[in-house]
RNA sequence: GCGGGUGUGGUGAAAUUGGUAGACACGCCAGACUUAGGAUCUGGUGCCGCGAGGCAUGGGGGUUCGAGUCCCUCCACCCGCACCA
């Protein structure tokens, strides 16, 4: 009986699914493990071999847990909400909803084929109306709610209204509240609602006809299509993550995340310490003379330092305080910085630009009159939007400085050089009155405090991360919830949900850069007033689902309270790096509101995140040579010669000519033979290295048949100049892509290995955690073991073991010898603890020699092979399962016990010892573990090799550590 | 520029606490069995050297009886962030 893995793997799917093994239920007397894959956007292009690369490591994870006696939690879902289908839509007029049915269908199939152990019962899709009608009621809940400072979390937002009432605040009194137009009172509430809207700058996209992410613009450019983005005003729904800045910040502490994981979220948060402080403008002439500007700073330290003051050019008061003389300059230069984009200013940062506002202010330290300036450097948004320069100490101060001609106040000694600023913190000041002789770490403390006593300014935290946007002129998203009426929204109550998407007709965007939705006047207009138009960003159904699959079917809530509370917060997520800021932040964001308002009794979704690595292509190249134009246009087309790489090498070193060349190439083209002839000259020519499908590569050797066959016999007459009889292509490294054709389909590989032995391999290509190239070829030694393990249970026709019957099943009853145990015990340590830490490759390998063992041990023990079988479940299921059943075990191998490993049984008496001279590994000696030191040394001393080291003389010493090595110093 | 990470054979990689560097595979080289093999099995394979031996974990230095592992320094590559005061 051959290792048939088509018809084993077939078997026990079906088997899972009849038998629902995999469903899982929410009681339990088993402690909970609740294991998540980021859930997948359900692409056209179905999967490539990097994709499942951490659906493999969750699910080896999960089957191994559940083995050790976990109620595990393993769901599947899809974001299917998104872009790319309504692109789709717009170019071919396919309804969304149907493509991303279709694609849903397709993504199935491939991760069934795998052989995952989802609890299918428990999907979740965000574009079906029984799950968006959830992400609206979050929606509703956030915009319900306000971020009470005093106990810094989440309230519901009739809290505020009553102590509105009641006490109103310090913009108004109670009384004025209660006179307000609701007009007038939903003005007020949205500043602190936490889901709400405003007129805010948006990146606009013209080409995608979309507002866009900070997270989805790259470089002044969209991250998808690379379409240039500029600045638009509108009205758009936020989500007040701001509020949860440092909560987000201290939460990080209790994470276990990778280090970059956490830097990039404490970056993308960037919480910076410091102090603002007030400057009194002074402008005699002026209305404006005496009014306070306030700057923000992190270096109190250096106020002595300050030489002048930059505004940004974005802010409201700017002509009211700039001169007479000055005033059309800083209109000028406002209006030069509204035309440009954000992509102008990231492209031009080392440029320096700014105007003179004519206006001075005083330096409440020193009394020092300093010239305010306004700069597109400075940020609107940042801080108060206005800054002290101090050019002796920081590097865009000190250009500002020099490109205006402004002198530099040297507050830091030898410190500072005169020719580049010094952001050091460890230098003594000078110049700076009371702080002087102060290492400036120390002042920045004491400078504060002089700050706040003179009353002048206070400490100041300040955060980076702004607002997240959260409204999208798209059709393929959830609709908000939100009717307007003159200008005041009003929420639809959870009874109107879900607010189902429309049908449209077309998916182009709407009027005034609104989205599709509306155009659909029918749907829009209500007799409540105007619907919302614009739909919820894509992280808007991903930054809860995880919640979902502890409770899919609930109708009444999101999640029950009870189901919540038995799977808590997630164990182990493992998806992509690239989600590091967006995706993570939202759903820790969203968590904790919910937790705030007693939802949820966690306030973290994840508690471990391992991120796998990406799997990057190894794309094959051919060489074509082209013959110039000299040649004659027509026939450089049709001339189809490839190189085989050596010969390409060879040509660009110098190591081969033209010439040669071309006499290789005349015996095989007749219309170049025949112009060689003609004009008695060599022609010249240009190589181009193309891509070629590696499906069609062995290795490195091209299958030219296949390749005259690809691209619908583009290349049907290609001429080859081989090397050693093989036409062999270049190697290179890369993004895995379509237009590259270097994807591999999992679909492909496990038809051709089987799901196994592709979930094996791709454990064993390297670290989870790592990237790296994928390479086909290697699947080969996968499939090896595998084969070689079948063996230990049946013989077949090609075993050369003559004693037994092909086909015939040749495990044995018999009693394992102490050797075969200490194999078995061996690997059951060593899987665990691989396993336990997801170092995965090394328990691939350490399988591998544990049926190596075995097989050298021709040891073919029910005893040994079943536990092996157990161990080996969580990587490959489906061998495990038939076999396991074809020893005679009823159910699934899951339900199996974990094997115990005895440390006993590896217990040696002897060890074979390292002897080193100097360090240096010469030779080895085995001597019993209880054997006196003494007589080691001596007997070290005694060996042959070692003598010959000493030569005579006695060693300086010997270092002898029990059970490792020998050292003898000479 | 700032932050995080990685450098080990021809290739993917092991070496969990400082203790036999290169496990396990791919590839390659021999050989066996075969009509044949892209099947299977056996042996070999870091580099230099006939050999004894020498040299090897990005380079240089240090600590140590002993360093891929710890410290200093330099270099290269990858991934984030990037006028945030």
């Amino acid at each position: 009986m051959e290792y048939n893995f088509r018809l084993i793997e077939k078997k026990w799917q079906d088997w899972w699914k009849e038998n629902k093994v995999y469903k899982v239920s929410n009681t339990s007397d088993k402690p909970k493990y609740y294991v998540l894959d980021m859930f997948p956007y359900p692409s056209g292009a179905g999967l490539h071999v990097g994709h499942p690369l951490g659906y493999i490591a969750s699910d080896i994870y999960s089957r191994y847990k559940r083995l050790k006696g976990f109620n595990v939690l393993h769901p599947m879902g899809f974001d299917s909400f998104g872009l790319p289908a309504e692109q789709y839509a717009i170019e071919t007029g396919q309804h969304p909803a149907e493509t991303t049915k279709k694609n849903i269908a397709t993504f199935k199939s491939q991760l069934d084929k795998i052989g995952f152990c989802y609890d299918w019962d428990r999907e979740v899709q965000t574009s079906d109306p029984n799950y968006y009608k959830w992400t609206q009621k979050i929606f509703l809940e956030l915009y319900n709610s306000y971020f009470c400072n005093t106990q810094q979390k989440a309230r519901p937002i009739a809290d505020l209204i009553t102590k509105y009432e009641k006490q109103g605040s310090k913009h108004f009194s109670a009384e004025q509240w209660n006179g307000f137009s609701d007009a007038e009172k939903e003005e007020w509430l949205m500043q602190r609602r936490l889901a709400f809207s405003k007129f805010g700058e948006v990146n606009w996209c013209e080409a995608l006809g979309t507002v866009l992410a900070n997270d989805e613009v790259v470089n002044g450019v969209s991250e998808r299509g690379g379409h240039p983005v500029e600045k638009k005003k509108m009205r758009q729904w936020y989500l007040r993550i701001t509020a949860y800045a440092e909560r987000l910040l201290q939460g990080l502490e209790t994470l276990d995340f990778s280090d970059s994981m956490k830097e990039m979220q404490r970056n993308w948060i960037g919480r910076s310490e410091g102090a603002e402080v007030s400057f009194k403008v002074h402008s005699p002439q002026s209305t404006v003379d005496g009014r306070l500007l306030t700057v923000y700073t992190t270096r109190p330290d250096t106020i002595f330092g300050v030489d002048f003051m930059v505004l940004a050019p974005e802010l409201d008061y700017i002509l009211d305080i700039a001169s007479a003389e000055q005033k059309q300059a800083v209109e000028e230069y406002i209006q030069y910085v509204k035309s440009r984009s954000d992509r102008e200013r990231q492209a031009e940062v080392k440029q320096v630009t700014g105007c003179f506002t004519g206006a001075y202010a005083i330096n409440p330290f020193n009394g020092k009159q300093i010239p305010i300036y306004i700069a597109e450097y400075v940020l609107a948004g940042y801080g108060t939007g206005a800054i002290m320069a101090v050019p002796c100490g920081d590097e865009r101060d000190f250009k500002f400085s020099q490109h205006f001609n402004i002198s530099v106040t040297n507050i830091i000694g030898n410190a500072f050089n005169g020719t580049e600023a010094n952001p050091t913190k460890d230098a003594v000041l000078q110049n700076s009155d009371y702080l002087n002789g102060l290492v400036m770490r120390d002042a920045m403390k004491v400078a504060s405090d002089k700050i706040e006593e003179m009353g002048i300014g206070k400490r100041k935290v300040n955060y980076r991360m702004r607002d997240a946007g959260f409204s999208r002129q798209r059709y393929w998203g959830e609709p908000f919830p939100i009717v307007w009426k003159e200008g005041v929204p009003t929420a639809l109550t959870e009874n109107d949900l879900p607010l189902e998407l429309p049908h449209v007709e077309k998916y182009g965007p709407g009027p005034d850069g609104e989205g599709p939705l509306a155009n659909i006047t029918e749907w829009v207009n209500t007799p409540e007033g105007r619907r919302e138009t614009s739909t919820m960003p894509g992280y808007a159904g991903s930054s809860w689902y995880f919640l979902r699959y502890m409770d899919p079917n609930n109708d009444k809530e999101f999640v029950s309270k009870e189901a919540s509370d038995y799977w808590n917060s997630v164990d182990l997520y493992i998806g992509g790096t690239e989600h590091a800021v967006g995706h993570l932040l939202y759903s820790r964001m969203w968590t904790k509101v919910l937790f705030d308002l007693g939802n949820i009794s966690f306030d973290e979704p994840f508690k471990k995140l391992l991120n796998q690595g990406m799997i990057q292509g190894s794309s094959r190249f051919v060489y074509r040579v082209q013959p110039s134009t000299a040649f004659g246009e027509k026939d450089v087309n049709s001339t189809q010669i490839f190189i085989s790489f050596d010969i390409n090498e060879k040509l660009s070193s110098g190591e081969i000519n033209s010439k040669w060349l071309f006499e290789k190439i005349s015996t095989l083209s007749k219309e170049l033979s025949d112009w060689h002839n003609q004009n008695n000259d060599i022609p010249t020519y240009t190589i181009n290295k193309l891509h070629v499908d590696v499906n069609i590569v062995d290795g490195v050797e091209l299958d030219i048949e296949a390749f005259k066959k690809w691209k619908n016999g583009e290349y049907a007459n290609a001429e080859f100049i081989l090397e050693d009889g093989k036409y062999i292509c270049g190697v290179e490294t890369e993004k895995m892509s379509k237009s590259k054709y270097n994807t591999v389909n999992p679909d492909e590989l496990c038809d051709k290995y089987g799901a196994d032995t592709f979930r094996m391999y791709e454990m064993f290509l390297g670290p989870v955690e790592q990237s790296k190239p994928w390479d086909t070829k290697g699947i080969e030694g996968v499939h090896r073991f595998i084969r070689k393990m079948w063996r230990l249970f049946y013989s077949d026709s090609t075993f050369k073991n003559n004693e037994t019957i092909a086909g015939k099943p040749i495990w044995t009853n018999d009693t394992p010898t102490a050797e075969e145990l200490k194999v078995l015990h061996k690997t059951i340590k060593k899987i665990d603890e691989d396993t336990e830490r997801f170092s995965y490759n090394t328990a691939v390998s350490a399988f591998m020699v544990c049926v190596n063992e075995l097989a050298d041990l021709k040891c073919n023990k029910k005893q040994i092979l079943e536990q092996v079988l157990i161990l080996l479940t969580p990587y490959a299921p489906h061998i495990a399962e038939e076999l396991w059943n074809a020893l005679g075990n009823e159910g699934s191998i899951l339900d199996a016990k974990y094997p115990v490993f005895n440390p006993q049984l590896l217990v040696e008496s002897s060890k074979e010892y390292p002897v080193s001279i100097n360090g240096k590994m010469r030779t080895t000696l085995t001597f019993a573990l209880d054997a006196a030191q003494a007589d080691i040394e001596k007997e070290v001393l005694a060996n042959d090799i070692v003598q010959k080291w000493l030569e005579g003389n006695q060693p300086k010493k010997i270092i002898f550590v029990k059970g490792k090595m020998i050292n003898v110093v000479i």
